[in-house]
DNA sequence: GATATTTATATCGTTCACGATGCAAATATA
DNA sequence: TATATTTGCATCGTGAACGATATAAATATC
C-alpha cells in the first residue's frame, strides 16, 4: 500500500470534509430564513456593496456565472434581490437587494459568531486563526492564478 | 458595515473556496480516467481495504449513504467496482473493486504528488503541513461529534 | 413466536458546481 | 462602416450533497 494514497495524508480530503461540515453548521441558522449557504455568501457580498453586476459577485466568490445565475434567479424569486439590465452596458445584469434582502442583515447578525464558536477548538483559536487564514489564502491564490 | 460580516473574515468561505479549487486541480488528472474527485475518494478507501459495506465507506468519507449510493452505482456501471449483497447480513451491500478498479491504482500513482506540488506555496510547506492538518482535523472532529 | 424497533441501503426532490455551448451587446479591426 | 472578436450572461446536462422518506432485513421486546 503506497503511503501517498492513504486518505489520512490527503489535504484536499480534509478541506473538502471541513468545508462540508461547516456548511452544515450554517444550515440550521439559515434554513429558517429560506437561505442556503451559497445564497448567504451572495448576501454577504451585496451587504458590503449593493447593486453589483453578476460578474463582480462571481469574481468575489470565485464562482462561474453559470453557477451564480440560477442561484440569483432563485433568490430573485424568493424576493431577496432584483436583477435589472445595466444602463451603460446592456449585457450586464445589475443585482441589488430588496428591502427584504437588506432586512436579513440584522436578522442574521448573530450567525458569524455562532458558527465561529462552533469551530473553535484546541488548535484553532483566535490566536491561531490568522495563520490558518494565511495558509488557506495562499492555497487559494496559488490555485486561482489562471495564467 | 459590521466587521463580522466581511467575507474576508469568514473561515467557511476560505475552506469552501480552497476545497473547490483543489478539487478543480484534481480534475485534469482524473477526467481522463472517467473519474470525479468523490469517485477517486471511494477508490482510495477501497484500495486501502477491498470489499467493504456501503456504510463503512460512507463513514470513512463522512458522507451519507444517500450521497454514496448513487455514486457507487455510477462507478459500478463504469466497471470500476461490484456491489453484491452481504452473506451474513442481507441488508448490507458489499462493495469490491473490479480488476479495472484495481488497475487504476497504478495508473493514478502520480496524482497525490502532482496535486501536492500544485498546492505548496510560501506559507504551506512540508514543514507547516502537519499544523494545517491538525487544525483541519480538529475542526472536523469538533463538528462531526454528533452527540 | 408475534410485534416493535433499529439498521442498512435506496429513492426522491432541490440546490449547487461546472464543463460545454449559445447569444446578444460591446469593442476591436479591417 | 462592415466584419471579427471579445465580453457578460444564460441555458443545458451531469454529478455530487443532503434532507426527507421508503423498504427490507436484522434485532429487541413483549
Amino acid at each position: 500500500m503506497k503511503e501517498q494514497f492513504r486518505l489520512n495524508n490527503q489535504l484536499c480530503f480534509r478541506l473538502y470534509t471541513a468545508s462540508r461540515l461547516i456548511t452544515q453548521a450554517y444550515h440550521p441558522l439559515l434554513s429558517g430564513h429560506g437561505l442556503t449557504y451559497p445564497q448567504y455568501l451572495v448576501l454577504l457580498v451585496l451587504w458590503e456593496q449593493d447593486a453589483q453586476p453578476v460578474n463582480d459577485i462571481a469574481k468575489r466568490l470565485k464562482l462561474e456565472t453559470n453557477t451564480i445565475t440560477p442561484l440569483l434567479q432563485r433568490m430573485e424569486k424568493a424576493g431577496l434581490l432584483l436583477r435589472r439590465k445595466g444602463e451603460t452596458d446592456a449585457r450586464q445584469m445589475i443585482v441589488s437587494l430588496t428591502p427584504q434582502g437588506k432586512k436579513l442583515q440584522k436578522q442574521l447578525s448573530g450567525v458569524p459568531e455562532t458558527v465561529g464558536r462552533s469551530v473553535l477548538c484546541e488548535s484553532v483559536t483566535p490566536a491561531t486563526l490568522p495563520e490558518l487564514y494565511r495558509n488557506l489564502d495562499d492555497i487559494i491564490n496559488k490555485l486561482s492564478n489562471k495564467e
